[in-house]
DNA sequence: TGTACATCAGTGAACGCGCGTTCACTGATGTAC
DNA sequence: TGTACATCAGTGAACGCGCGTTCACTGATGTAC
């Protein structure tokens, strides 16, 4: 019967996951304090550990929400009829939209957390899958003869090179491509991959 | 003349900078603590800020080293008379080669640093330049007409998504390609670029 | 419905620790004569 | 070459602080009768 204590439970596990979400958007994962996030929920330092066991578990609920706010993202993009081509274009152009405007959320799914040793769980890597399988669906229509594991693969590699442009270009740290740029040469780069594709079928 | 101190100064600026890079490479950027540099160094805590004035000061020259070690294994592997295609190729593969031999160093790079606002310095960013005009070179030839600003960028699309894939599947973070297929989709990546890059090279 | 006891969500002060950076000191190098 | 003083590289104990996590406590919710 749910139980008024079960209730309030959850509904603060919502409140400290939104909050922290709301900071790391904000200021970076590297700006998520414990003591900031009970702050903007209105509870105890203490309380935190009560619906979360760590700050690292709380982050990968975070990154959970993320990622399942990009799948919306990306399968929104492409329209019914598209050509696997123009599903490619769709893909990373809504790819590049969801990174723009949730920067630190998006940049936090790639930065590192997990003390030495510690692999994400299993779980959260199972997530991740859609991305692939995204690809693969058009991919497979562009490269007919292929197994499944090699499309597989393939979309992998393409998933990273349409990440790499983004990734380079919205960190400050090295030198990618400016703002003004950046949606036409992820669109040419989607392109060139179709094309080249096209181009090396034959090849694999 | 020299002089006895001004070498000796320079001396244990060479040691902490070597020990650092090699503290790095064992642990990550992450697991560079002052005390094990100087441990490592042989000299005193303090020692250290007499020849730095910080660890990111630090780091920074670090990185520094790693760029240029990147530049010689980057120019070095691409053969005189390499067509465009074969030099992307090489390039790839040789980007490739540098981030699984020097995993850490190369993961430095990328990974946050730098309190707040403080952009990377000037010789920083200037140090990375070569990285783009290597690329720029062979696609002038593959894209004829092309003005050099659309060159840099181009090239530097390029560099992310190379760089994107080496990175997911070096990283342990995100679902990449698997050691074993890595060479063959750096490879493969390589060609499709440089076929698309052929196909559509009236679309720029 | 009411009373007595049990449970456990939530509290927040205090703990603990890792670690970068400082600074008063010392001894080796440099300078002046 | 030798002596007296000045400089400054290098020392390492101590400072300071940010911050995650804990834990003895309290009061609201749940249970039994």
């Amino acid at each position: 019967m749910a139980g008024k204590r079960e209730t309030k439970k959850e509904e603060l596990r919502e409140r400290v996951l939104k909050a922290a979400s709301e900071i790391i958007e904000a200021h970076g994962v590297s700006g998520l304090r414990a003591r900031d996030i009970a702050e903007r929920v209105g509870c105890a330092l203490g309380g935190l550990y009560t619906v979360f066991a760590d700050l690292d578990e709380l982050i990968l609920h975070v990154h959970s929400g993320t990622l399942k706010r990009i799948e919306e993202q990306l399968r929104g993009s492409v329209p019914e009829a598209a050509t696997p081509r123009e599903t490619f274009r769709h893909l990373a152009l809504a790819y590049l939209a969801f990174a723009q405007d949730n920067r630190n959320l998006w940049k936090a799914l790639f930065e590192h957390r997990l003390p030495e040793g510690a692999a994400p769980p299993d779980w959260h890597l199972a997530q991740q899958a859609f991305l692939i399988q995204l690809i693969a669906a058009p991919l497979s229509i562009a490269m007919p003869g292929a197994n499944p594991d090699a499309l597989a693969i393939r979309a992998r590699t393409l998933f990273g090179a349409v990440h790499g442009v983004v990734s380079i270009s919205l960190e400050d740290r090295f030198t990618g491509i400016t703002p003004g740029h950046l949606e036409d040469e992820v669109a040419a780069l989607a392109d060139i991959l179709a094309e080249g594709i096209a181009a090396t079928r034959d090849a694999v």
